[in-house]
DNA sequence: ATTCCACTGTACAAGTTGCTCAGTGACCTG
DNA sequence: CAGGTCACTGAGCAACTTGTACAGTGGAAT
């Protein structure tokens, strides 16, 4: 996955202003147009690029509350690559599960939920510890964000190597 | 935020395919090219997309292991929309550092991070701890992602209400 | 009834896309 | 060092899309 500066230039550009068009993009990296289409389909191919799907903001669409939820899973047997995992299945289940991972520690997952209020995240959790095969749920609220979730840091270090 | 039932339907085609144009989309939905646009450019002045960004994988970028880092920070001083936030900067400063929220708890913050393989999450890991301010960071490593990054479910309950 | 508003359907100029092709320079390889 | 491969350039062209405008329709609120 070899990200030279030209592509990073492109991400950037993409980034910054998703509603350019390669023709535009173009005129302004300074290369050709074929360049630029070139690149941004191999980037799209290798998988860099996954797509330009719509940024949808959560808190707009009325979840403000957004919760990160550690949660502690009864073994019943591992759930490698082989066979399903019902509770990541019953988690994919709820709507406000944003997102949701296998993690260190003895069956342990994690997940980051949303809700419209604090009284609202309290039924999110409360669906969330009802899936089968969950045991207990500890969660945090997040407060404020620092740092919203990025990625052009990463393409800006990932070109320098 | 009032979210109808053809905004729904808008924001799942661009989700799904988001190199359709407004023409097409129209033709696709069953309703004039104008309406379209309209409600595009009113989605995106309500904040509910924030934009069509290149969605970038960081594992394709060589950032292939995932890490949720908790973290205690020496509390100086709230940290309110007040003053500027030492630790939330330092953090921004590095670009593992995907995202980074306050969190409940005494002066917590919770982070994602990234890294090019576990010898190197401990490089990153080390950059975190060392940023001015942070006492103690409890790091859990993702194993596998059961339910990825999605918002496209919130959506579809967003419009039942 | 009147006004407001969102939506439809149409129109047109200007611009963009997808595609192809020939030409150039860099780089490796036999 | 000739020959092949590869990425990039710049140009051309048809088909299509965008931005914008405008008149007409129907529902909802005043």
């Amino acid at each position: 996955m070899p990200i030279d500066e030209l592509d990073g230039r492109v991400i950037e550009l993409f980034a910054a202003e998703p509603r350019v068009g390669v023709l535009e993009a173009s005129r302004r990296l300074g290369v050709a147009r074929g360049t630029v289409q070139a690149r941004l389909d191999r980037l799209a191919r290798d998988g860099v690029i996954g797509g330009f799907g719509p940024d949808i903001d959560p808190a707009a669409l009325g979840y403000g509350v957004t919760a990160f939820v550690t949660l502690q899973i009864r073994q019943s047997r591992g759930q490698g690559q082989g066979g399903h995992d019902p509770v990541g299945e019953g988690l994919a289940r709820i709507p406000e599960v944003i997102e949701a991972h296998t993690i260190t520690g003895p069956g342990d997952m994690f997940c980051r939920i949303v809700a419209r209020s604090n009284t609202d995240l309290q039924r999110v959790i409360d669906a969330v510890v009802d899936v089968a095969g969950v045991e207990r749920a500890s969660s945090v609220i997040s407060l404020a964000t620092q740092v919203p979730y990025r990625t052009l840091p990463l393409v800006r270090a990932a070109v320098e190597a």
